[in-house]
DNA sequence: GCCGTTTTCGGCCCGACTGTTTTCAGTCG
């Protein structure tokens, strides 16, 4: 049985938090969560990397010792240093961990002074009020930790990128009328464009003094106020999701933006380099001793550091800092490249070709691809369905040379991966879509085999939703990236990046693996609907978090030179 | 336990808020 880079990673989650709860050296704590996260962001799988015979310890954060141990799971599934330390702390307490309100210290004076080892032990002594006694706890933490517990089981994970936009935008609007407030500004994971949000982060530039944290409260969606304070304060809204606003006084706004903009990688490395340069970088500004150098805008505060200007896309703490400084940062494709849609739903009750083309011209695109579902066993109506289809475009087609339509099949992958496609049907089509569409489950070998094995088959333009996952739930299916990537440069078949806001498949760092192989990437909308066509600036955020340049997609190439590339007449 | 433009030892990001303190520890982002 393969270990999965995620499987490792939860296991040095795991160490560093019972390390941390068991009061070990912080560092040592930080250096396995260090770990953890260069192992989550990777797109490689290290299964992979340690059959290659590759140096684990080149990988940031991972040294000769996490090199041995990463070895060691993937070889025995298991992990000595975990067994060592659950023999004198019990695994359950990093529960506990994940309740707000509870850091290691607080937890271990519950398991050594209460006995308390998970959940529903600290909801009892709560509810016995035997915390409030506790020293370093007090009536009003026991009183949070009850509502915190009872609201835990109706918690939300994260939210899809779609909707923390519905729920940012008119805050921000709402903030921006914050009395004294100059701008508003959306930070965090939002604004790097995770697929999923946990938490909304908003900046409010005002003058010293206003309080934009009294504005919050009043905000029509707020259910709870968390904090409140001078400078900053968290609520959260009707919808479970929780909101952090911060004041900032607009000559800091530049780093107070970069800061709260994030990732916690990236800021970490991004102070570390400044201290190698003697300078100290926080949410105020970049100080050379008590001199502030820096920080009204990001841009000074990179070139404070000796840095061209890094996107919010790439700030994930995966090498941008190292390309940045030798001037190698992708030129990051945006939106207004994007050429033509090569995958939407064409079906029965769904919009009709004219009106595809309607919205698709609206949207100022010059090709797109309206996808005939092309079951596994036709009948003679999908046969009749599917040249009417074919003549319909040929029409369209002829009546306009702005704007082209390919005539377009999306055609499930078997188990065994053999596209049966007969030569009448293919003598009728431009493209063909494939795309696993059942037994997910398959091990990660036959998976990625029965995808390359579809591939194959000449006529397979595209790879549709190559991992098939859902975004909050990352790697549903187990497949080999690398192999898949190498597969589609050589056979000249796309890798689509469906841009749906609970798919986003590829993922981020599979996309940068597509580029990293030089396969070509697809953004499609994968629209039901001519609403959902601007669903595709949810897949280009990816394709941006994948460190992806127009070169990269296949649709942001001119309608005759996608066909050239596609060998389409 | 990792890392290196003060490099094989001695550092390790930095500031705000809360609650329980009576000057600060713990937690969070």
């Amino acid at each position: 049985m393969l270990i999965s880079n995620k499987e490792i990673a939860d296991t040095f989650e795991e160490i560093a938090s019972l390390l941390a709860i068991d009061e070990a050296n912080p560092f040592r704590v930080r250096a396995y969560q260090n770990a953890a996260r260069t192992i989550r962001g990777m797109g490689t799988e290290l299964s992979e990397l340690v059959s290659q015979k590759s140096d684990l310890s080149r990988l940031p954060y991972i040294g000769k010792d996490l090199a041995g141990q990463i070895e060691e799971i993937l070889r025995t599934g298991r992990s000595a240093t975990l067994r060592t330390i659950r023999r004198d702390i019990p695994g359950t307490l990093v529960e506990l961990l994940e309740i707000p309100g509870l850091g290691p210290s607080r937890v271990r004076k519950l398991y050594v002074e209460l006995g308390i080892r998970d959940r529903d032990e600290l909801a009892r002594a709560a509810e016995q009020h035997r915390i409030a006694a506790l020293p370093g706890f007090g009536e009003k933490t026991e009183q949070r930790l009850m509502g915190v517990l009872r609201a835990h089981r109706q918690k939300k994970g994260r939210f899809s990128i779609a909707d923390a936009a519905k729920w940012m935008e008119p805050l921000v609007e709402y903030l921006r009328k914050t009395p004294g407030a100059l701008d508003v500004l959306a930070a965090g994971s939002y604004r790097r464009r995770k697929a999923t949000i946990g938490d909304l982060d908003i900046l409010v530039v005002s003058a010293p003094g206003e309080d934009a944290a009294d504005h919050l409260a009043r905000y029509s969606e707020v259910r709870e106020v968390i904090s409140s304070g001078m400078t900053r304060a968290a609520v959260t809204l009707n919808s479970g999701i929780q909101v952090d606003v911060r004041s900032i006084s607009p000559h800091c706004a530049g780093a107070a933006l970069h800061y709260f903009t994030g990732s916690k990688a990236h800021s970490i490395q991004v102070r570390r380099r400044g201290q190698r340069l003697g300078l100290k970088v926080s949410e105020y500004g970049v100080f050379r001793r008590d001199k502030r150098i820096a920080g009204k805008t990001e841009k000074s505060l990179f070139k404070a550091l000796g840095l061209p200007y890094i996107e919010p896309e790439l700030r994930e703490g995966r090498g941008e800092l190292a390309a940045a400084e030798e001037d190698r940062l992708p030129d990051l494709v945006c939106a207004d490249d994007v050429r033509g849609d090569l995958h939407v739903v064409y079906n029965a009750p769904g919009p009709s070709l004219a009106e595809w083309i309607q919205a698709a011209r609206r949207r100022g695109l010059e090709y797109f691809a309206p996808a005939f579902h092309w079951p596994r066993s036709p009948r003679k109506n999908h046969r009749l369905e599917l040249q009417d289809y074919c003549e319909q475009v040929d029409e369209l087609n002829a009546k306009r040379k702005s704007f082209t339509l390919f005539k377009t099949i999306e055609v499930d992958i078997p188990k065994d991966g053999t596209l049966r496609l007969s030569a009448s049907i293919l003598s009728q089509v431009d493209l063909v879509i494939a795309g696993v569409a059942g037994d997910f489950d398959l091990s990660r070998h036959k998976q990625t085999a029965r995808i390359l094995k579809a591939m194959d088959h000449p006529a397979c333009t595209m790879l549709a939703r190559p991992i098939d996952r859902s975004s909050t739930e990352l790697g549903a299916m187990h497949v080999d990236m690398v192999k898949i990537a190498d597969h589609a440069r050589e056979r000249g078949c796309l890798l689509e990046l469906d841009s749906r806001p609970d798919r986003l498949d590829l993922a981020d760092q599979y996309a940068h693996v597509a580029k990293e192989r030089g396969a070509l990437v697809c953004v499609n909308s994968v629209a039901e609907s001519a609403g959902d066509l601007a669903d595709i600036a949810f897949g280009i955020d990816q394709a941006r978090r994948g460190w992806l340049e127009a070169r990269n997609l296949a649709n942001t190439r001119s309608t005759g030179k996608l066909r050239e590339l596609l060998g389409v007449r």
